[in-house]
DNA sequence: ATAAGCATGTAAAGCGTTACATGATTTG
DNA sequence: CAAATCATGTAACGCTTTACATGCTTAT
């Protein structure tokens, strides 16, 4: 449950309550969970009991009363002794490439076709990250580092995209000239 | 539960017995579920009671009885039904750039040493696959297509890998160009 | 002797998503 | 008048991993 830390990086940029959290997640793929009130509310809870997060709550009238959150000392400590450790490896779950491992039982034209549909999901996804690029995101930016690695951090997932693109591209061609050949 | 239609495809190539699938998804990258007991030895049952496969149980003297499945003519069916569907999005994790996003929490040589170490496992990452891409792999490619798609299919991680690694390349190369300049 | 391989299965726990539950206010 | 926004929380379900359970054989 590592969405703890990222709750945690989250709040050291400012306070949050969680149903400002949640539009967070929800708009964000880098950070890959899809942010529903299970996981924010309960991490949320298991953060206030560790004492890495104050709660402050805001009664408002006729609304339900708004809870925001606050890191601690603890939590700031906590949460770069997390970014300092070894990091794990990036998880690729392509479901398109087994598919494809079997595609053989199609003929040419579905195949293709398959390809093609892939490629569109593909490049409408490139299109929305680019354009998530150029708004200013959420992120504070206080450093000239700071705002160079926010920077290439969204190239990451950008570049990531393209090379799909580009792999999809050899793909087709490569099929092409089978076709002409074979 | 997409790990059905896997086993599946594999069956499609000649009978497994659940101990042999174990295997196979031990050392895929692209099957990227885990492959242990509880996953492969349920879903055998359910293709088993789904009609998709059929069990051929073979007895052996001081070892547990070998259960051999080989898909049926439904199975095929299947197989091929879910192979035109529509592909879902590919789902990138990379908990590394969760981390990245408050790195700004380190000095530079804390960061630096992070890059370092993710670069390192990046690249083993890459040489395994590359070596597993030399291997003959287990599948049987009696077409001339099927060979092209295999191949391409384990190109697929290696180029991720590759971008992978040129992208903290360029990440590490900005931040000592950020150091000396500011 | 100890570990690894062969071979199957179940149980428990963790993590994640969807759906349920409530209820006022604002926007189309 | 319906849908979206604000705001929190719980329940149920499903997938995945780890651990438990058994037990013989072969290699180090």
């Amino acid at each position: 449950m590592t969405i703890q830390y990222a709750i945690l990086g989250l709040l050291s940029w400012h306070p949050f309550s969680g149903y400002d959290l949640k539009k967070v997640f929800a708009d964000s793929a880098a950070l890959y969970w899809s942010g529903n009130n299970n996981q924010i509310y309960t991490a949320l809870i298991q953060l206030h009991k560790e004492g890495l997060v104050t709660r402050d709550v805001q009664v408002q009238e006729s609304l339900p009363a708004k809870k925001i959150y606050t890191i601690t000392e603890k939590g700031r400590a906590a949460l770069k002794q997390w970014v300092l450790s070894m990091p794990e490896l990036p998880e690729f779950h392509n479901t398109f490439l087994i598919q494809l491992t079997w595609a053989d039982l199609l003929d040419s034209r579905e195949l293709d076709a398959l390809l093609a549909s892939y490629e569109d999901e593909v490049r409408v996804q490139l299109l929305m990250q680019q354009e998530k690029a150029n708004r200013q995101d959420t992120s504070p930016a206080r450093t000239r580092r700071e705002a160079y690695l926010s920077e290439m951090i969204s190239q990451n997932l950008i570049s990531i995209y393209q090379n799909e693109l580009s792999w999809i591209g050899k793909v087709r061609q490569g099929l092409q000239h089978l076709e002409k050949s074979g």
